[in-house]
DNA sequence: ATGAAAGCGCTAACAT
DNA sequence: ATGTTAGCGCTTTCAT
């Protein structure tokens, strides 16, 4: 039996409303009463119920965290730093998983709805039209992607995408190909986008492959096709498919850098562990996960001056890019497996 | 404005305990007034508000998952199963991440009791008696360590640990180092005592090294220390600090497996895809997610007879481990940096 | 500065 | 089968 706002009042002989006051307006109760209320509170163990306090205010200090898979590795950074930052402002995270499932989304947003003050969502796959809807329903923040004019956290991995095909392009790569993510991903759509326009501007072949799981064994599963094809040089969506395509390129015999470079996006942990190390762009997931939860927070004061955040990326190179091989030329009748 | 039970009520031309019997217990009101109550509720895309509900049930159908660090890779898995397990029965998840801090462990314990059914401790930092204290404000269930009768779900590493002593002395190892993990962790003390035992049974020698952070800065502040140090063969506290042993073993022209066996605990993703590929011990994370939760949820009906749960490991032989080097003898005068 | 009273959204006896 | 009533733990007018 926890103790309750009536048993504080009770041992301290005063009303329920000045031990409520102690806790939420303590400047408005005599300094003596507050600090007998206190000890008493201290000494019972008395911690105030805020689903009950949020009955009634509205705020439940709470957020709600919905990401595409957190066995993802991109994501624990962005979820342990907007835990954190949720923490220091005294408040508490649902986390959900949808697995890449636009319609887990829709309801896991509905489902949190009332006991959180605002949902953070990454990556989501819904279309645009009802992600606005949602945003009727409850406070918002989308992180990585941009939807209308709704408050978004979103990384310039367009950039980082341009740098990655000028970093092929410097290294003299004119083939190139873009192994991209999954359908409904803003990020691959914006990384498809920026490929492209660098490869023009290079005057580089771009083939795109995709779309495929945004995982290790999506990577992989493209390897033989990307081993057959006239590609010298591939961007992949992300490192986890990046490093699945490496383990399938050298499984089929086929080198990295040697033979093929290979370019990652996201810079996780493991992509420094990997044998080469992989050339990859660097995005700021902590960041990320700390703008949106400050962004959320805002969200009452102001929020048009907020409404909007882009995080610079960064092209980080290692061991997985080089030179094209000068004897693995094209093979002029050798296109097969190529879109 | 979200719909409440009145606006159905209203709607419906019923008086709100009849809706309110519609969702919480439908048998009990008849046919055609249930459905014309939902087809309301439907309408109005009224929720039932979770928190107002718990306030007179004393059921939140909310869990709180207290992991050490969401940032390393071995949580993730457990959480996701978790998450997923506990959506299953309706119920959202809580996480918060202590930074392996016991006092910050405490505090969140008693932070979310009141808006959780209980809390699930994922590998906790704190004393026996706290956590037998806590479990006496809020229903627990402990993952990776044993205290006193707690439900709890263990993985055993024990046998995992003396698997791979055994593997290493059956390759022809003699001299072994354990590298061991943070300060009060359960976990690290199992294995330390399973690895001696099993060391002593094989007439291998083991020196301790540590304790270390569980990270791979961890594992790479020791490669020195080993590299100069007598061991063949090395067991670390988990495969994050294997992987950093390794890296830091290579920096210094040491190989693996050629010159130092490694192995590793967890089994983490990661551990397939360096190279050369890590031999661990592969922790079912996973199911204890999904044990961890039923044991919870179970919590009321039969608490005894499923209040503890031990799971199996299993040793994962690939490429980090080898005969020792017969050329890399023993130098008897060099025993510098061994403890 | 403190108390009294109403009520947040909902459920659970108890009536009818 | 449905309505009435009380109240979960708390905050917030409004009095005093």
């Amino acid at each position: 039996m926890p103790a309750t706002i009536r048993d504080v009042a009770k041992a301290s002989g005063v009303h329920i409303s000045t031990v409520s006051r102690t806790f939420s307006a303590p400047h408005l109760v005599n300094v003596e009463t507050r600090t007998r209320v206190q000890a008493c509170a201290e000494q019972l163990g008395y911690r105030p119920n805020r689903a009950a306090r949020a009955l009634i205010t509205g705020r439940t200090f709470n957020i709600g965290l919905i990401v595409a898979d957190i066995a993802n590795p991109f994501f624990p950074p962005l979820v342990k730093a907007a835990e954190s930052q949720a923490r220091r402002h005294d408040h508490h995270i649902f986390v959900a998983d949808t697995n890449e499932d636009a319609v887990v989304e829709e309801d896991l947003v509905r489902a949190l709805a009332k006991q959180v003050d605002g949902v953070l969502l990454c990556s989501p796959r819904m279309s645009n039209s009802l992600i606005e809807q949602l945003s009727r329903e409850v406070p918002l923040v989308i992180v990585n992607r941009q939807v209308g004019g709704l408050p978004a956290v979103v990384m310039d991995v367009a950039y980082g995408a341009r740098r990655a095909v000028e970093h092929l392009a410097g290294l003299g790569h004119r083939r190139l190909a873009l192994v991209s993510g999954p359908r409904g991903s803003w990020t691959s759509r914006e990384i498809r986008r920026a490929a492209t326009a660098a490869a023009r501007t290079a005057r580089c072949e771009l083939s795109i492959v995709g779309p495929n799981l945004p995982t290790e064994e999506g990577g992989l599963s493209v390897a033989e096709q990307i081993a057959h094809g006239p590609a010298t040089a591939v961007l992949a969506y992300n490192d986890l498919m990046a490093i699945g395509l490496m383990e399938g390129l050298h499984a089929a015999g086929v080198r990295t850098p040697e033979d093929i470079s290979v370019v990652g996006i996201d810079d996780i942990t493991l992509s420094r562990l990997t044998r080469p190390k992989l050339t990859t762009v660097a995005m700021p997931t902590a960041t990320a996960g700390r703008a949106a939860v400050d962004m959320l927070l805002a969200y009452g004061d102001d929020r048009r001056t907020t409404a909007h955040v882009n995080l610079q990326t960064e092209l980080v190179v290692r061991d997985s890019t080089a030179a094209p091989n000068p004897r693995r030329p094209a093979e002029p009748g050798d296109a097969a497996g190529t879109v």
